[in-house]
DNA sequence: ATGAAAGCGCTAACAT
DNA sequence: ATGTTAGCGCTTTCAT
């Protein structure tokens, strides 16, 4: 059994009052006694509890987090750095890894609202009802990280997907390219579904490009669909010269699919990633894409969410932040082999 | 400010007791009355408070873990194996990502204190005096995973490092390789460093083959340092035909240097690596590697500790798993291209 | 079968 | 400058 309070008051010879001062640093004791009570607190090796801190302050430092991968190296880096912004506050992070389990979600969101937690940073977009419904009536402060869900009413710290989706389908066509395959993301998802997919076709047609149906796939932003992906764009008539995945997890699967049919990447076919994870640096060749300022998001997210936690202060509109283009092996521009 | 059990039993019309009588599933409870009390948690929206529960019950259903790097895909696999045996048995996870940072650990640990974890989990063995020492005082059950430090009275969760090593190795020279090169780790670590070397070095000696001082480098298990330790290793006269690395991520760093100096792997070198981390799969050639069995580590991991948690039983020694060799692309029998 | 009241470890009025 | 005491939201005797 831990020592309390009441077990250092009584070392120390002093009360609980004057114990708990020392501990939260307040004036109005005098040296002598504060360091009997640390000598006191040495010696019993005493922690105060969070637990019972919690109930009398109404305030927990917890904040929850979920996310849909958390083996995913662009989710893994995000929470990275959010956990960094969270540890350097002060505020400590409870995790939910929901791998795609939409009960485990709600069972969290539960447990996050038994835990008190003091806000949700949440970080995939397939939000149905009945989870909308249950995040409003915590009335905790929620944003959302890397997506935007279709609700208007929560706050989301993203990049501008349509334009940077636009921008990577604009640096292909710049490299000559006409027949562009797109590997994208679920068309329920707003930023990584729908809004990339738009900036990919109208980069087209802004570059007087028809769009040509058999060049266009959806995956689930994973490896293997990409592949699985890539393998049906083999199978046109006319192979595109160049593919953009939406994710740098498909990109490779893209890269590993055009290699394994016998294919060059960039030669044959240029590949384009999205996200600016890892393994952009790991593949050979290595992989151009369109980058999220992933560790930058996960930190602007805690400080935005901490903000509206202290303050009650609620941004009237998402954060954008800055998308960039970083060119590496893996597209080059057509006909120059 | 959210509901409490006496808004729920004013509500209904009947006392706190009975409320939580309900709440915890007691008997003694008419169904009419549960009913009314049902509609009344179901009406305010109420959930217990965790805090209010831990405080009276002294339990907290909490476990703290401490991971060296999240965005490593080893460890980031452990975790969620971890994270879905705790849901399972409704724990709690509180994670300090310390990423090489010392002072982060210690910081975590008075968190977890402070928080009254029930047990933790450590994931790296480089636990100087300072954190043992710690660790010793707070009396909570400890468990590592993975890895092993020097004390004798920690138990761990761990495949047979030497063995796997060794098995490894031997495999290199069932190929007919004689000149292989090793890629360590930090020989102050025991599992990692220092048992893997010897599986090395004693497979070498048992197939008659002299160890030459040049083939053997030592790195930090990540990517960028199997790349910088691999072009050493391309510097010495006579070129190793293979190359052993103690895991996939400087299996994968060595991969690319080869291939970055105009080599190819397997035919002029084969690479070996050690984990079984979903880059295994990723990479071209795909790599050849020494597998833990990293879902069924975090799982166990848990459950031991779970046990000790709930029933103080202690295990007498560690929990040594199965590895297993996965045979891709990046070896091959010598002089076969 | 239901309720009143004590107490979990701490903080914060309030007193002195 | 220090101490007394009343809660924080819940569970759990102990009554009834």
């Amino acid at each position: 059994m831990q020592p309390k309070i009441k077990d250092v008051a009584r070392l120390a010879g002093v009360s609980v009052t004057t114990v708990s001062r020392v501990l939260n640093g307040e004036k109005y004791v005098k040296d002598d006694l504060k360091r009997r009570v640390n000598l006191a607190i040495e010696e019993l090796g005493y922690a105060p509890s969070h637990i019972a801190r919690s109930l009398v302050r109404n305030k927990t430092n917890l904040i929850g987090v979920i996310v849909p991968d958390i083996t995913s190296s662009f989710y893994a880096t995000i929470l990275s750095s959010i956990e960094e912004a969270a540890s350097d506050n002060d505020y400590n992070l409870l995790v939910c890894n929901i791998s795609e389990d939409i009960d485990k979600e709600q069972k969290y969101l539960n447990v996050f609202q038994e835990m008190r937690v003091e806000g949700i940073i949440i970080m995939h977009e397939k939000i149905n009802d009945e989870i909308r419904g249950i995040i409003h009536k915590m009335k905790i402060p929620v944003i959302f990280s890397s997506v935007k869900p279709i609700d208007q009413q929560f706050v989301s710290v993203i990049v501008d997907d349509y334009k940077a989706a636009y921008d990577a389908t604009n640096y292909l066509i710049g490299l000559g390219h006409e027949a562009i395959g797109f590997i994208g993301g679920d068309m329920r998802d707003i930023t990584s579904g729908q809004n990339r997919y738009s900036g990919y076709r109208n980069a087209l047609t802004g570059g007087g490009i028809r769009i040509v149906h058999e060049y266009i796939r959806f995956g689930d932003y994973k490896v293997k669909s990409g592949y699985e992906q890539m393998k049906e764009l083999l199978r046109v008539k006319n192979l595109p010269t160049a593919v953009f995945a939406v994710s740098d997890d498909m990109a490779v699967g893209a890269m590993n699919c055009i290699r394994d049919n016998g294919l060059r990447v960039p030669e044959d076919i240029s590949v384009m990633g999205f996200d600016g994870s890892q393994l952009t640096e790991l593949t050979r060749p290595t992989l151009t894409s369109m980058e999220q300022p992933i560790q930058e998001m996960g930190k602007v997210t805690m400080q935005v969410l901490l903000k509206q936690v202290e303050t009650g202060e609620v941004p009237d509109r998402d954060i954008i932040l800055e998308h960039r283009l970083v060119s590496r092996e893996s597209c080059m521009a057509r006909g120059k082999q």
